[in-house]
DNA sequence: AAGTGGTCTAGACCACGGC
DNA sequence: CCGTGGTCTAGACCACTTC
């Protein structure tokens, strides 16, 4: 075994990441224990523990005391999706952002969200419909339900001149959440209000968040045709 | 200020973002430097350097040097998607998988194909479209191309009798990727593959990998009706 | 019981980037 | 320049898991 200088995490996640790759480690191999690694390497054990973990935290090695680091056998590989603010996505384009509120109701949900949601049920809620424009065409149309039995400000706030989702990010915090994507095919009010014809395939982002047991919000939103999320590996 | 002994980075996470969401710590905010919350907190600084790198990375706090620690104003959160091989998908909710390979050939890709993913124009590669069944019902159908250029044993294998992105997996491992989700109306034969009516609303994943600078593989991948990615936030 | 990873500490040096 | 975060080290203790 050579001993090679390896000072940094960084020089040791590409180092272990050619041995995967290559097969020096195949799939399924239990690898070097961190101590022995730090010899090889001739760094500290913490260095390469935390260059090890990285990489296990992308999926590509597990690791369990005593049972010691493998080499996974089927990657389940991580992407990370950014989430950013509808506006923000419009204007990094270039493009001009514009928003109508559509429909605001102070009223009682379907009895399907309050279950899957986790809302007491018979309690009134704030239901938004709006729309986002980039350049003055439809871009995507979002339907919302906020929680105001905890978050009873919202209701005297003016959804028609400030953004929703906006409004939200900086006056009620949530602690964490869950999202889902999927297509569906525009129905006549949608594929009127994103300007596109019925039946079109609209990709489709819907998420709930909460803060700690709390619901805060929860949105559909449906992208207009064309539209990507896109990510690296 | 209190001291309190927070000895994880756990703990130190926890109450940072504690702070983040109540606004003790407002958006945009400089918060104390590490040495400082070392202090506070009671532990070390390379403790509540790990709490705050992390924080960091899923886009709550912006770090620079010198300039210290910020608290992010509209923060861009970061969703962890995990894309696993299709035939695990299945076989996680219990249903049995299938494969059908439906077409082989070894030809030239179209050129806007090559372009976008940088192999060499009028060079062939192999095409596969092949169809993944959860239960005998089509689950997703996909469309691949593989550069046979930098992995010619692909034309010996029988990609009848083995998917081909498990055997990819496991024998022409990438080094990065880019993948883009998107929602498409199916076409006449799309829809007839996944058995559904034309022009219903499949959600696609574009995936394009590469071995350093040299192309792997790229593929289509359309997901019947129905199907969700989900993840947490 | 013993081996492994998970984490913490105290101290150090360095790179970046405001000043 | 010099304050800040970024990283590394050597050592330590602990938690988990397999044996």
């Amino acid at each position: 075994m050579t001993l090679v200088k390896l000072n940094s995490f960084q020089d040791i996640k590409s180092e272990v990441l050619e041995r995967i790759t290559t097969r020096t480690w195949p799939p399924g191999e239990l690898i070097p224990n961190e101590e022995l690694l730090a010899v090889e390497f001739g760094c500290s054990r913490a260095t390469v523990n935390r260059a090890l973990r990285e990489l296990s935290e992308s999926g590509l090695l597990e690791r369990k005391r005593k049972a010691g680091t493998r080499v996974v056998l089927n990657p389940v590989r991580k992407a990370t999706l950014s989430i950013s603010i509808i506006r923000d996505d419009i204007e990094k384009r270039g493009c001009t952002y514009g928003y109508v509120l559509l429909e605001r109701a102070h009223i009682m949900p379907p009895l399907v969200l309050a279950k899957t949601w986790g809302v007491a049920a018979g309690r009134k809620m704030l239901h938004l419909k709006a729309l986002h424009l980039s350049n003055s065409v439809p871009y995507a149309y979002e339907d919302r339900w906020i929680n105001t039995e905890h978050i009873p400000r919202a209701l005297e706030v003016d959804f028609s001149a400030h953004n929703a989702n906006e409004w939200l990010v900086q006056n009620a915090p949530f602690t964490h959440g869950d999202i889902a994507f999927s297509a569906v095919n525009a129905d006549a009010r949608e594929s009127e209000y994103l300007d596109v014809r019925e039946r079109d395939a609209v990709f489709v982002m819907d998420r709930k968040t909460w803060h700690d047991q709390t619901p805060i919000t929860t949105v559909r939103v449906l992208f207009a045709p064309g539209h990507r999320m896109h990510t690296t590996l």
